[in-house]
DNA sequence: GATGAATGAGTTTTCATTCAT
DNA sequence: TATGAATGAAAACTCATTCAT
C-alpha cells in the first residue's frame, strides 16, 4: 500500500477540497486534536475513503506538510528572485511583505507552522524543525553575505549572529502579525493589520541603524 | 468545594509532586491533549482523588497557571529591584539574563507560556493574554521613558514603537533559547547555553546601535 | 449526522433487538440510571454502535419514545373505530380492555409512561406530558359530550369534571393492574389478571350509577 | 455496628436537620440518583459521619422511610378518631382533606411516595407496598363495612371490591394533585389547588351515586 | 474503489465506601 | 467520635482504525 497512490489518482477537484479541509482542521486543532470524523462530515465522503487514499491519519498530515512546504519554498523563491537587484535592507523589507502576504493568503498553514514549533507531538516534527533552520543558512545567509559584500552592512559583523539575529526578529514580527490577525480583535501588541506596513519600515529602520555600514 | 481546598491540605511533598507532575503534561501536551490519566498513573495516586482536589482538569490548570503567574511576577520584581541604578542598556541585559534563568530553573512553565500563545483552546487563554500584555506596558514602557529621561536613548524614538521592538525581540530571544533547550539536541538557532552570555551581549550592542543616543 | 440515519440502515432484526433491550432497560431504570454498559453487554455489541445510530442516550430515548407514542396512537384510534356506534359505558369498557390489551403486550412500554409522570429527569417529559393532556382533551371529550347528545348521561354533568374523573379512574386502573403484573406476585390490590374482566364490569357499572342517566 | 446506634446519640437539632436533608434528597432524586455527596455539603458535615451514624446510603433512607411511615400511620389515626362519629362520605371526604393536607405539609415525603411505587430499584420495597397494601385492609375495609352496617352503602356492593374501588380513585386523586403540586404550572389534568375542595366534593357525590343506599 | 458498520481503548467526571488520624 | 483523604468502579461519550460488502 504506497502511501498517497489512491489518493493521486482522485479527479482534481476532489485532491483539493480535501487538501483544503485537512489544512483547516490541522490548522484550527493540531494534530491530535484533528478529527478525521470533521472532515469527512465536511467533505460529504466515506471515513473509510481517507484511510484508503492515506493510510492513517499521519498519513494524511504528510499531504498538508508537504503541501506547506512547497507554498513556503514558492514564495521565498518569488521573492528571492524579484528583488535580487536591490540593496539588503530593501531585500530584508520585502521579506517581511511577502510574510504578511503569505498569512494573509494561507492563515491556516502559518497557523500549522506555529503549532508545529511549539507542540512536541507531531508527525514529522523533526524533519520540519530542520526544515526551518535551513530557511536561516539558505535563504538569509546568502543576503548577509552579499550585503556585507556590497558595502550595505558593517564589517565587523559576525554573519552567523546577524543571521540568528534576523531570523528571530522576522520571525517574531509575523509571529505577532499572526496572533493578532488569527485572535482579530485581542489586539495583541497592537499589531492591527492597517499599521502593518508603518511598522515594517520602522523595523527595518532599526536593523538599518543596528547593522548598517554607513554612519547615522 | 472551594475549589483546592482540599489540595491546600496536603502535605507539602505530595503538594509540590502533584503541581510539577502537572506542569510536565500540561507543558509537554497543553490542555485538551494532557491526560489525567497519564498524571495520576505518574504519581501513582487514584483518579478520583484529582477531582477531589480540583473539581476538575481545568480546576488543575488553574493551580498551574497562578503558580506561573506567581513566579513570573517574582521574577520580574526582582530583577526590577536589582537593576533600579544602572543604565537602560544594562537592565535590558539583565531582563534578558533573568528571562535566560527563569527557563532554566522552569522550562516546563516557559513551554505552558508558548503553548498558550499559540493555542487557542487553552482556559484563563483571555487573561493570560491580558497579562503579557502588561507586561509591554508595566515593565518595559518605564524602563524606556526612563532611558530617554537620561539621555540613554535616541529622543526622536517613539516609546511605543520601542517598547513593541523590545518585546518582540526579547521573547523571540527566549522562545529561540527555549526550543532548542527543550528540544535538546535540536540546536535549532544554534541558541545553545554555552554562547547565550555572547548572544546577550551581541543583542544588547544592536539595540544601543538602533536606539541608543550616543553617535558611533 | 441526522440522527438515527445510521440506525436505519441496519437489518430489521437487530433493529428490532436494539429497541427491545432499550424498552427493557428505560422501563427498569428511568433514564438517567438507564446504563448504556448494560445494554451493549445484553446486546452483544460495542458501546460506540449505539453512538454511531443515536449520538447519545437521550438520542436512544427518542427511539422508544417515538415507538411507544406511535403504539399507544395506534391503539386508541383501533379502539375509536371498532366501538363507534356503541353506547357511552360500552366504550368505556372497551377502552379500558384496550388498556389492559396494550399493558399485556407492551408492559415495559407502559412502565416507561409511570416512570415519566412520576420522573422529573425525563428528556421529552414537558412534550410527553402534553400528549398525556391531550388525551382527555381529544378522546374523552368528544365520548363524553356524545353520551350527553345521546340522553346517556345525566344532563347536569360537567363535562370537563366527568372528562377528569374517568381519566383519574381509568388511568388508576390500569396503573393498578400494571403494577401488580409487573411485580408479578406482590398482588398489589389484588388486581391478578384472571378477575379483570369482572372488575372492569364493576368498574363501568359503578360509573353508570354515578353519572348515568337513567333512574335505578 | 447496630445501625442509627450513633445517630440517635446526637442532639435533637442536628438529628432533624439531617432528616429534613434526607427527605429533600430522596425525594428529589430517588434513591440511586440521590447523592450523599450533596447531602454532606448542604448539612456542613463530613461525608463519613453519614456512615458512622447509619452504615451505608440504605441505612440513611431506612431512616427516612421509617419517618415517612410514621408520618402516615399518624395522620391516618388522626382523621380516624375525629371522624368516629360520622356517616361513611363525609368521611371518605375527611380523608380526602388529610390526604391533600399531608402532601401540602410533606410533599417530600408524598414524592418518595410515588417514586417507590414506580421504581423498582429502591431498598424496601417491598416492605413498603406490604405496608400500603395494609392500609386498604386496615383503614377502608372497617369504614366500608360500618357504612354497610349503618346501611349508608347497598347492601349488594362487594366489599372487596368497593375497598379496590376507593383507594384507586382517592389515590389517583392525591396524585394528581401532587403532581400538579409539584410540577407548579404545569397544569396536568385541571387539578389546580384552588378548585380543590370543590372537585372533592364533586367526587364524593360520584361516590354517593354510585355505592350509596338511598334512592336519588 | 468506495462505503460505513463495528470496534474498543481512550477521555473526563461522579460517587459510595473505607479507614487512618 | 468525627474527620476527610483515598479509592476505584462506573458513567457518557469520542475517535482512529479495520474490514466485509
Amino acid at each position: 500500500m504506497i502511501p498517497r497512490e489512491r489518493f493521486r489518482n482522485l479527479e482534481s477537484q476532489k485532491k483539493q477540497k480535501i487538501l483544503d479541509v485537512a489544512v483547516e482542521e490541522f490548522g484550527a486543532h493540531g494534530f491530535k486534536e484533528a478529527s478525521i470524523n470533521r472532515m469527512v462530515h465536511k467533505l460529504g465522503i466515506a471515513k473509510g475513503s481517507i484511510f484508503q487514499y492515506f493510510g492513517s491519519k499521519e498519513g494524511l498530515f504528510h499531504l498538508v506538510f508537504d503541501h506547506a512546504v512547497e507554498l513556503v519554498r514558492h514564495s521565498l523563491r518569488r521573492v528571492k528572485q524579484d528583488t535580487a537587484e536591490q540593496d539588503f535592507f530593501e531585500r530584508i523589507r520585502q521579506s517581511l511583505f511577502a510574510g504578511i502576504r503569505f498569512i494573509d493568503r494561507h492563515p491556516r498553514v502559518f497557523h500549522i507552522y506555529l503549532k508545529m514549533v511549539f507542540q512536541e507531538d507531531f508527525p514529522l516534527r523533526a524533519e520540519f524543525l530542520n526544515q526551518v533552520h535551513l530557511f536561516s543558512a539558505e535563504y538569509l545567509k546568502p543576503l548577509v553575505q552579499a550585503g556585507v559584500e556590497r558595502g550595505e552592512l558593517r564589517t565587523d559583523l559576525d554573519p552567523d549572529m546577524a543571521v540568528f539575529f534576523l531570523d528571530a526578529i522576522m520571525d517574531r514580527f509575523l509571529q505577532a502579525y499572526a496572533v493578532s490577525f488569527l485572535d482579530a480583535g485581542a489586539g495583541l501588541y497592537q499589531a492591527s493589520p492597517e499599521s502593518v506596513s508603518q511598522k515594517i519600515d520602522e523595523f527595518v529602520r532599526l536593523i538599518r541603524e543596528g547593522m548598517g555600514a554607513e554612519r547615522r
